[in-house]
DNA sequence: CTCCAGGATAGAT
DNA sequence: ATCTATCATGGA
């Protein structure tokens, strides 16, 4: 099987290629599968799992291709599409980000190097706050192995053409769950009870994406999330990062920023957040831009 | 054994 | 409001 379900039309400053690159960093990843000819990912958006492609066609369109399952409706495909958009932010005007990236010495060669690059994003809150939950304070190939523990346990799976695919578990799924059964997959008691938590919330309707989308500003979501005992400052950024998709959102606490601005400064330690707050003050309202694209110079 | 990794919390100052 | 001791797990 391999139906056309739909195209996107591509924006400027969008490169496919780049995207996918930052994409096959990790072999650990196991929410999707991404090599040189698209990404394919398993989706759970309404009547049952669907295997999906994505390739390129002709530099400007992305397609949508459905390898397994079946043919979802209009309503599901729009649901699909309005992903792929969050997925890959093509909704976003990189213009502004390019024009004040081109006067800064950091940020400039950076943008010549990875141009086209997007904040690829994680459109799920439950996963994207999960995935913030499991890297703090480890390193990414543990918080990798983790996730995929969490993911064969709770999410579900699918077998294609020899290779497994995974979709993350839904709140629902770990409602009657331990923190003991967590801790057995390595996570600490804290990112075990800190997820719990998480799930119930979502599970009840007291924490949403839209909700928090709706708020009256990113800080204002910022501090809903840091309410939850188990998210800080890092965690909750990050998810406006990669998830509520604020491109001023900036993880000043961050390690691998501060690492990766210590190594193209040349600085002999890392920078202070502070520090990185001075250095930043070009990059206002794209910090969140100028993270991703410094994180990109780490692998 | 030590230090670090895409931190957070409780308690002290 | 800001410092610091502590937690906690695997990798180098």
């Amino acid at each position: 099987m391999n139906d056309l379900l739909f195209e996107l039309l591509l924006p400027e400053l969008f490169d496919y290629a780049t995207c996918l690159e930052y994409m096959e960093r990790s072999a650990l990843e196991c929410l999707y599968r991404a090599d040189s000819t698209g990404v394919t990912r398993l989706f759970e958006l309404g009547s049952g799992p669907l295997l999906i492609k994505l390739t390129m066609r002709d530099g400007s369109f992305i397609q949508a291709r459905l390898l397994h399952g079946s043919v979802p409706g209009i309503e599901e495909q729009e649901r699909l599409a309005r992903y792929i958009t969050e997925w890959f932010d093509l909704d976003r005007d990189l213009t502004p980000f390019y024009t004040l990236a081109a006067a800064d010495p950091l940020l400039g060669p950076l943008a010549v190097r990875f141009h086209g690059l997007r904040i690829v994003g994680i459109p799920d809150l439950f996963e994207a706050l999960c995935w913030a939950i499991l890297g703090q304070q480890v390193n990414l190939a543990f918080a990798y192995r983790l996730k995929q523990r969490l993911t064969a346990e709770y999410g579900r799976s699918m077998e294609w053409e020899g290779h497994t695919y995974y979709c993350f578990a839904r709140p629902e799924d770990l409602l009657g769950v331990s923190v003991e059964e967590l801790c057995a997959l390595q996570l600490t008691r804290s990112k075990a009870r800190t997820i719990l938590e998480v799930a119930a919330l979502l599970a009840r309707g007291e924490l949403s994406r839209e909700a928090l989308l709706d708020m009256p500003s990113p800080e204002a979501a910022e501090k809903e999330l840091v309410a939850i005992r188990g998210i800080g400052p890092w965690t909750a950024q990050y998810v406006r990062m990669r998830c509520l998709r604020d491109p001023s959102s900036f993880p000043v606490g961050d390690v691998g920023l501060q690492n990766a601005v210590k190594v193209l400064t040349g600085m002999d330690k890392k920078p202070t957040p502070a520090e990185l707050v001075g250095l930043s003050v070009g990059w206002r309202g794209w910090e969140a831009y100028a993270t991703f694209y410094l994180w990109r110079t780490l692998y």
